[in-house]
DNA sequence: TAAAATCACTTAAGCGGTTAAGTTAATTTA
DNA sequence: TAAATTAACTTAACCGCTTAAGTGATTTTA
């Protein structure tokens, strides 16, 4: 099962392997006689000639093809999606791509093995990287020639276009609405903040409302764990075991406000008269839950179209770099309550 | 910013470009002193030279990519998540093929390229296919000369490695539970069972229950549409208008019963009071609703893990052609009662 | 009607690697 | 000590495709 390369096509058509590529590219400033173009179209159809993109990129220098990073949410668990963000977000990445004549190389992030590295290694595009990494990682990546887009990565660097929401904003939002509604005890349930990252500016955004409103910062209200539906539902208990001193809870993940809905429910605690809780995301998840989460939307699908979108125009030329920050909303759904 | 090639190590080590090659592929039939190499691992280094994988694989024939395939839940959208389910596996798959040096060239399926022509053009070194496609495309895939796994698919072709559960015996496992449980009228929600495909199947263990157990097959209770948390809420309303003729349903996956359970309840309705649901494929979201769902488990990591396996096995020279059937059970949770 | 331009191709070099088959100098063997 | 090995490389061809720079024949221009 020998691969049929264009030399084939070639002898086939009887010409030369430039005529065939002159025909298959269509290159304007070439004349091709129209028999020869037709005998030429004929073999590679007879042969069921595709062309070896590989090849092609070798001389090119372009692959078609966009790198994707996702961070694995829980270290060594196989289940990079435990939290369904990413799944939505490569959703349209992929989308978007493949209308553009692009296919992703997806990759984990590899122990062995930088970003810039796999990304030299494939010769992509272009390549998105989405959410927190070690910086040194990151700082790699100015090695490549090709555009790098950080999607929700709190990275100040010249070099890199990025994408993300104000997440301070939000998580301001979330909780600036909870006191609105009469709550001073509101647990923070969250991943970990001590890294620069989207959670630690929600938290932020959760110190700023606390001021706004002149309440005090309650250690005993921060509940960091990881960015999951199980630690959230066991938040629930520890709240429980600490006397269930909060009134309300913002969540800076759809995922974790679920968790918590469900572990609150496991205790015979009723959402929202026993804990308001607002979430962060808006997935599709959110409507899912009873009762459904109010949360900080935020569009997902923008996010993924515009990071496929900077790449396509950084390839036509477009170097200076972007910077976009998309608006976010608070969804009132049924998860909070007025005291 | 031009990139370094091995001709710039060469020089950088005064050697010529086949030693570089040498050191660096290790060719224990090939001798180079410790001094040379020594001095091309310097110059590797001094110049960050990352080997340009597309090049080689122009020689080797091996590109350590793995082409994978992830259909459109709902036609047109962009979301090829709708169903959580491709996620789950595309993580598994992911993970399993980096762990083995691969990495994933992922695509929705294309309106304008066959999925035998993605996997040539990019010259992958397999090809997983998730779930059901026309015919006419999978059988494209004998072009290729690549191993081709299908994951979910009821094609029976001698020439690829299949993957899958007895999906029949999960409709028969479902609905049995439910009859067993004192329920006559079950309806049965699901995507389209038209085409060959895992839903059909678990149509047929609907129906080889019932005929089991003695009961008529009601047309009234089938509740056909897409595989989708929005669909399920519809049925929801539909079944109210038709008089809520059901005490049970099986829903031939997750999202559809989860769906259910919240349609149900913006009626006013109570599960499993007023309506008992069995789901299918136990995803992580399964626990999360409120009742948790019964549900029919499999192992979706096992079946992204095989897939890849089969991959890597073949590439070892494992010809012999694989066909798995994943076991099932039912896994009892909150959502059936008892009548 | 000779020179210039155009047409319809082909030659050959190169993209970044790999590898079979040399080549030269140093060692070993007979 | 001449012949055969071996060590440590290099040359050159090739993978499949693109493209700048020919080339010869035909057509157009002056």
């Amino acid at each position: 099962m020998k691969h049929i390369s264009i030399k084939d096509v070639a002898k086939e058509a009887g010409v030369s392997t430039t005529t065939v590529s002159y025909v298959l590219n269509r290159k304007l400033s070439q004349t091709i006689s129209a028999e020869t173009t037709e005998r030429i179209l004929q073999a590679v159809r007879k042969l069921n000639y595709v062309p070896n993109l590989n090849a092609r990129s070798l001389t090119s220098q372009r692959t078609n093809l966009i790198g994707v990073v996702i961070p694995q949410t829980e270290p060594g668990k196989e289940f990079m999606f435990a939290n369904p963000f990413y799944g939505e977000l490569l959703s349209t990445i992929e989308y978007t791509a493949r209308r553009n004549g692009y296919h992703l190389l997806l990759s984990g992030p590899d122990p062995d093995q930088s970003y810039s590295q796999i990304a030299r290694n494939r010769s992509v595009d272009g390549i998105i990287i989405v959410g927190s990494y070690p910086n040194r990682s990151i700082t790699e990546l100015h090695q490549l020639s090709v555009p790098v887009v950080l999607v929700d990565t709190y990275i100040k660097d010249p070099l890199f276009h990025t994408i993300g929401i104000d997440d301070r904003e939000g998580g301001l939002l979330a909780t600036r609405y909870l006191i609105e509604r009469g709550h001073r005890e509101i647990a923070f349930v969250s991943g970990s903040v001590s890294e620069q990252g989207v959670t630690q500016k929600r938290f932020m955004g959760y110190m700023d409302a606390l001021n706004e409103a002149g309440l005090a910062l309650n250690e005993k209200r921060l509940y960091l764990g990881t960015v999951s539906f199980d630690f959230a539902q066991s938040v629930a208990e520890e709240m429980q075991q600490r006397g269930n001193q909060e009134t309300a809870a913002f969540a800076t993940a759809d995922i974790l406000g679920m968790g918590l809905i469900k572990g609150m429910r496991r205790l015979g605690r009723r959402i929202p008269e026993d804990l308001s809780i607002v979430g962060f995301d808006d997935l599709d998840l959110a409507c899912m839950s009873d009762p459904s989460l109010t949360t900080v939307h935020q569009d997902i699908a923008e996010k993924g179209r515009n990071a496929v979108q900077i790449i396509l125009d950084a390839m036509e030329g477009h170097t200076e770099k972007q910077e976009h920050i998309l608006p976010i909303r608070l969804v009132e759904r049924e998860s909070v309550r007025r005291i």
